[in-house]
DNA sequence: CTGAAAGCGCTAACAA
DNA sequence: TTGTTAGCGCTTTCAG
């Protein structure tokens, strides 16, 4: 079937092709037996707007995307930020536009922020979720006006987000149990250092880790899991006296990115390359626990690639009418010496890819 | 600086958009005068033309990219084809065209087909060189056409070609090196399976992975590199002589795609989980051995993903003018069980990224 | 409520 | 060798 424009669905409906546009973009002021007459056409033959020619008549921008996603931690919502940036600029002849407004960190100020994109009226609003529950109302007030959600790096469950895109924390968990089952002799002890427990996504992670450890190990076993909530010191601290505790640990498995201290840890108890960390994400400051083997391997999530593929969701959706997937779960990739140079974060230039 | 376009130069100029356009397009007929001097006013001012206006007004696609690539090993290559041509659909209202021009395999009939692509004059033309040498007066005719050579997932080098999009094979070796390393006991003995050594591919591969093997576990040892010639009878009866002749090894490298006989062998030895292998990429018929426990884990080359690069980077060249990266290294992944699920190859539906 | 027409930035055909 | 002009498919006035 050829394809079709506004002109030839006019002259099929007998009507002049403002009327067409008036019918196709849902406007007021016509006639409800001739829209649906004209819509019915459309449909019939399959027509699709010519974005070219929309975005040439327009001028300006005719597809908002906005994003809303904390500055800090640098290392990762900077890489999701870019890949959201330069996936958005390959679509900026075709008039989309991007309404960027950061918060500070995870859980604050992200409400205040997202109701202030939301008053542009984007076409899809990406966020990243620090407090998924309080952003509840929101995110339901946006998908009534029409406004897609879609939710970055954390789910926000339970929610009327249109959609995810993430690593799936269960399998993030059961890599890093699978990695660690293989990498240690049967019957080894390993410990699991997480964020807050009480978060989703990491209760997820860290059973997903023990289930698959314990299934491969049978005779292995998770001697500990201990909360480092994301500090430093206190993450430092727990570990120390962890490995004070248990002096044959063989593994750890770090299912936050908070991984410095616990390479401290390791060292000021003398156990560099005695004990394997499989860390989670990366950042430069990890390279050298990486080069002296305590750090084997990283879970990384692909922040670029997640900020990316929010984009080209975003734009499929817009501009082809494309249905947002409820849930994309992209691939997690391991970080080993051997190609740790090639992720963004290590590198100085930026790459097309991702 | 606002965006300028060819009326604006036109009128900077002192000439018409007709002529502007000849200068912008180096047509003929135009004195070389003016032409420089046009060139000159659109450089300073950034011009960058308007691609949906270009689009709309030539009407039929004014972008040809061409791809070259052999239709076996279909899961391989077939997913190559699908990242190349869902990425291209994305620019179609751009005026990006597809000239598809498929050979049986690799090395037979691939210089055919190019050339018959070359007819059409592609601006960028994407090419699996299996034979790179044969290849090369065909490359070097391309470029000096003008018409720039993007070699895919394997290198022609010492030729005309513009850039390369593969994962380096190098990098390939040494993870497999690493990880092999990491999986096993230190004083380990393990082999190679590869397919042609004299490949330049291969034999990077195996040396990377000698270097980082015998770097990483010193009493450890290669015992063998063996030869399957990708030929599925000649790989299994020679990995099961090897593990005759060398009863205690621990780990198997295969460095192509050939493993479905190395894990035969292996069986037929009742060495399933005795012995470790570290494949090259992935396909079905692989999945029951990462069961079984006979292949641990797989360095996959992510043929989608190439596919769409080298899209990526012909439009960005013949669309916005930006140069084609001589080598683009895209990152291995690891296949483990816990995400062999995630990856195209053994899913049914598409994705919407790679 | 509907139709007619201008114009977005560019290319291409035709005039000069 | 250069200038002029008619569209490409769509949105958006401005009249009816």
């Amino acid at each position: 079937m050829k394809r079709i424009g506004v002109e030839d669905i006019a002259r099929l409906a007998n009507v002049s092709i403002g009327t067409v546009d008036r019918a196709l973009h849902g406007r007021k002021e016509i006639g409800e037996a001739t829209r649906k007459r004209i819509l019915k056409i459309a449909r019939e033959h399959g027509y699709r707007p010519n974005m070219a020619a929309r975005a040439l008549s327009v001028g300006k921008p005719s597809i908002r995307i906005g994003v809303c996603l904390p500055r800090e931690v640098h290392y990762f919502f900077d890489q999701v930020r870019e890949g959201f940036m330069n996936e958005a600029r390959r679509y900026q002849e075709l008039g989309v536009e991007v309404l960027y407004c950061p918060f500070e960190r995870l859980g604050v100020g992200e409400g205040e922020k997202m109701e202030r994109l939301l008053r542009d009226r984007p076409h899809v609003l990406a966020v990243c979720p620090g407090h998924p529950q309080a952003l509840a109302p929101l995110i339901s007030q946006a998908e009534e006006q029409n406004i897609r959600v879609i939710c970055v790096n954390s789910d926000a469950p339970g929610t009327a987000r249109s959609g995810v895109v993430c690593v799936d924390p269960i399998v993030t968990g059961r890599l890093a149990g699978e990695l660690m089952s293989k990498l240690l002799l049967p019957n080894s002890g390993v410990a699991v250092v997480t964020g807050l427990s009480a978060t989703e996504d990491h209760r997820k992670k860290v059973q997903a880790f023990s289930e698959m450890f314990v299934g491969l190990s049978p005779a292995g076993r998770l001697a500990e899991v201990v909360e480092g909530h994301d500090d430093e010191d206190e993450t430092f601290q727990k570990v120390y006296d962890l490995l004070t505790r248990h002096p044959t640990l063989k593994g750890l498995y770090v299912s936050t990115a908070n991984c410095l201290p616990v390479c401290h840890a390791v060292g000021a108890r003398g156990l560099h390359g005695k004990i394997k960390v499989i860390a989670t994400d990366l950042f430069k400051e990890m390279v050298p626990y990486f080069r002296k083997g305590t750090v084997v391997a990283s879970i990384h999530q692909r922040p670029y690639v997640q900020g990316q593929i929010a984009v080209r969701l975003a734009v499929d959706y817009a501009a082809n009418g494309e249905p947002i997937p409820s849930v994309y779960h992209l691939n997690p990739h391991v970080v080993m010496q051997s190609n740790m140079h090639l992720f963004r974060e290590l590198r100085g230039g930026r790459i097309a890819g991702g």
